[in-house]
DNA sequence: CTGAAAGCGCTTACAG
DNA sequence: CTGAAAGCGCTTACAG
């Protein structure tokens, strides 16, 4: 490793290879105390003009930077917040995770973020270093349905809001969307254009938003007085092959589904592969809209959430919460929006309904 | 704001609201020296099983966990890494990121994020507050041109990684896609179909790859011994409104071309959009893949880069150089993948060609 | 307007 | 096996 103690300008106090400068290197170069320097490096109050430039040149001569880390010691909080989700490179999350970091951005602080891979263990592993950290805040997708571990932190002051689908065992804010509703909306859609025997393709039961939209489903087919063949349901991982198998399944059984409501993204784009290939139209309806929906043959008839505005929404109640909004947890739950494009609005194909 | 100093324990040597117990106090607990409470926490040998029992007991009953940020100040390195890129909603630095962040994880080290928004100001501010709080390392896929400002910062030992575009004015690693060959294969693809009119829609002249991908279309241009006419090259921002007017005028203008070369995700999907409602089929063929292309009709001809390699390969070398590499900057370049689908083996629609 | 001392919560380097 | 002292680089609380 080449030894980088003597720079170009020779022996100068330049320090070693790996180490930085500090305010104390700053105050002995302009020949000042170190808090005359802390004073100029936080535009405080009461340095002259001459003293300030003096410190500034030192400054600028040295490299200085004011080394947060030894701050945040000191000052208690870190100006960061911590985002834990299930996958940063979803096209779902990654939209939230934007609007997160642009919250934070407004309030100056800063974002360290990971995903759980929807492992409750490495959600839990990962929540704690943050934590290690002393993130201010945490914003959190839970993966695990047990958050008692969160209880040592919150009570020492960490705030923390969770989003898209609530903590478990644990009284704690929840910015959520209208699971429930939307995917009872979407199977209502799918009812009102004469389908009877819908399938419903869901994420794993453990997760909140699967069941929550099969609770939907269950709505809607109810209110319909339509009965739910238990083949016409399957919850499980969004992995393809299972979801490609499930949907053939549905389509092909002693009861063949006319139509299909899936559950997320994932599950959508992998049962719209499906039906490209299979003989008779099916219909459908996918919970999240997808990129390129409206171009497909036919265009994908959505419920929509709103990704942005939850990481935004769960956001601004965290900085709330991190100025002294101290009131009880608090719900809030956000609109889904459904999108009729047209693989919604196809008739049974089979002649069996209506 | 409840008083929390007496628990259901009564006045115990509970820290107050928002203060956190710290090794001084597990240590006063226990019974034992601060030093040994250190052992415990961290492993380290040399504790009895009686002592560390003690210790442990005492870290329980006070919800201890230790303050890393404490840690780093005395340590030096943080375990912390920064990324800092265009947009982490974008669906193609998504699967870049969270390469990055498994690489981190694999190296016990957390992810420190942000979007430039295409903004040198933006991007410098991010990086130097990252900075500031000491990561030990930085992704970078940079906005500006100009990256002198980190001199004093890999100076003093920061690590520092340019992925999608090299760094400007300054010697640094860099892990880029092929550009300039993905774009040539490209637009040669198209040539071989018997376009001669070929139009090139990128994103700003200032950002490397666009200017890179231009130099392929012009290669294979010149290759083939096709002129190409200035109204057929546009360079600009990818926001849909003028992506879709220059769509629009090369396709309808005096000499209107008979195929589109994309220059990114961004692009492609509008132009998709229009080329959908065009009277007559163009060919197109788009840098970056999307999601559903092989579904649209026609299925999306791309130049597939690897988002989720090129983060991993930048964060690779990335802890390669924290671990004391100390070699010459090193540029590695990342193959692309021609996808063949459909749009991009159109024929010229309007026969003045071949 | 300026600065010396103490302290944030750990780890390092020693000494028993 | 165990622990007291010093120090990481800042800010806080004072004192001049």
């Amino acid at each position: 490793m080449p030894d980088r103690t003597r720079g170009p300008n020779g022996p100068f106090p330049r320090p070693r290879y790996g180490a930085r400068p500090t305010m104390k290197d700053v105050a002995a170069r302009a020949g000042v105390g170190l808090k005359t320097v802390s004073r100029v490096v936080n535009g405080e109050p009461g340095v002259t003009a001459e003293t300030e430039h003096r410190v500034r040149e030192a400054i600028t001569a040295l490299g200085f930077r004011r080394n947060d880390s030894a701050r945040v010691l000191r000052k208690g909080r870190t100006a960061s917040i911590g985002l834990v989700l299930e996958d940063l490179a979803d096209p779902f999350y990654a939209p939230l995770s934007r609007a997160v970091e642009e919250v934070a951005r407004d309030h100056g602080a800063l974002l360290l973020n990971g995903s759980s891979a929807e492992d409750p263990a490495r959600e839990r592993e990962l929540v704690l270093a943050l934590c290690a950290r002393r993130v201010d805040g945490l914003v959190v997708v839970p993966a695990g349905g047990d958050h008692r571990y969160l209880e040592p932190e919150t009570a020492a002051g960490l705030a923390t809001v969770f989003v898209d689908r609530p903590g478990g065992l644990i009284a704690a804010d929840a910015v959520l969307s209208d699971n429930f509703g939307g995917a009872r909306d979407g199977v209502a859609h799918l009812v009102a254009h004469g389908h009877r025997r819908i399938g419903f393709l869901g994420d794993q039961p453990r997760i909140h938003t699967a069941t929550e939209r099969l609770r939907g489903y269950r709505a809607a087919m109810a209110a319909a007085g339509l009965p739910v063949d238990a083949s016409w349901v399957s919850l499980g991982p969004t992995a393809p092959d299972r979801v490609r198998a499930e949907t053939e399944r549905m389509l092909t059984g002693p009861s063949p589904v006319t139509a299909l409501f899936t559950g997320n993204n994932r599950v959508t784009a992998t049962a719209v592969r499906v039906l490209a290939r299979h003989p008779r139209p099916v219909a459908l309806v996918g919970f999240d809209d997808l990129e390129l929906a409206d171009l497909l043959t036919p265009a994908v008839t959505v419920v929509a959430q709103d990704a942005s505005r939850l990481g935004r929404t769960a956001a601004e109640l965290l900085f709330r919460r991190l100025d002294g909004d101290a009131g009880p947890p608090r719900h809030e739950e956000l609109p889904t929006r459904l999108i009729a494009r047209g693989s919604g609005e196809l008739p049974p194909a089979d002649g069996t309904s209506g």
